[in-house]
DNA sequence: CTGGGTGTTATGAG
DNA sequence: GCTCATAACACCCA
């Protein structure tokens, strides 16, 4: 699930139940989320103190508290939910916050791909962000283009490539690839001027909206609405869509309406 | 039982 | 150094 837009989501879910809130108990249900930090570390320091603010970059999420920030990673299956703390645990309840005023903010998730770093200060924070590229929503055009431009590989290799640019997934990739007319495998390079202008532009559509959505929405005029269907057709033109394979990944596009550029 | 899934990292080859 | 493929992590589902 979590690519920029969902992790977007988390973060407001972070500062609808926590901020400004007092941690008032941490409960480590299963270690194999904790990244660097024992349990009872955590559970030490956090407990008494407060969530002050939130901040995201691409797919990271941090929780600011005076002290260490809480950074969260969601891999592919975790979430970020506000309960109460009477509310049933569920199976992928892994940590428990709980904050004054009967919130209890909850990491949730199945697969334990990724899970909570608890850096002490900004120096360490930003050792973690180190190999991170721009955040896709704030980047600039004239960066964004210079970034695709120093890179051979495939459009759509280089748009997952956290290090070049962070936030897009498999399925915003393509997405925004379908949008802009151009074929995954493109190399990146090799893209016009044009070509690149229209990519960063159909990104920042699709990210607004999908931001907006608290996801990649599975609308039926998106592509991303039809990746699953059996026989998957173009929202655009009705053209049976290709799936193929890129950098281990399931890429799926229009062979009409995403022309190739040579 | 098998393969696939919205992610990241390590490793090896070219 | 860059690019690419693969395996690993862990769990559910078809």
């Amino acid at each position: 699930m979590p690519e920029l837009p969902d992790v977007e989501g988390f973060r407001k879910v972070l500062e609808s139940c926590a901020k400004g809130r007092v941690v008032r108990r941490v409960d480590v249900r299963d270690t194999g989320v904790l990244h660097g930090v024992s349990a009872r570390r955590l559970r030490d320091a956090l407990e008494g103190r407060r969530f002050t603010g939130t901040e995201r970059h691409g797919k990271w999420l941090l929780a600011r508290t005076g002290g260490p920030t809480l950074m969260l990673h969601f891999g592919m299956t975790g979430r970020l939910v506000c309960a109460r703390p009477d509310d049933a645990v569920e199976a992928h309840d892994r940590v428990l916050f709980t904050v004054s005023g009967e919130r209890q903010l909850r990491y949730r998730d199945q697969r334990k791909l990724q899970g909570l770093w608890l850096p002490d200060d900004d120096f360490e924070v930003a050792r973690m962000l180190d190999r991170q590229g721009p955040d896709a929503m704030a980047v600039e055009r004239a960066d964004f283009e210079a970034a695709l431009s120093s890179r051979r590989g495939s459009v759509k290799t280089v748009l997952t490539d956290q290090t070049v640019l962070a936030g897009l997934g498999n399925l915003l990739a393509d997405e925004v690839l379908w949008r802009a007319r151009l074929r995954p495998g493109s190399r990146a390079g090799d893209l016009t001027e044009a070509d690149r202008r229209r990519l960063y532009t159909q990104m920042r559509r699709t990210l607004r909206s999908a931001v907006a959505a608290g996801c990649v929405p599975p609308r039926d005029s998106w592509l991303t609405g039809h990746r699953d269907d059996p026989a998957p057709t173009c929202p655009r033109c009705g053209d049976p869509l290709r799936r193929t394979r890129m950098a281990g990944r399931s890429t799926v596009w229009c062979p009409r309406c995403q022309p190739d550029g040579s």
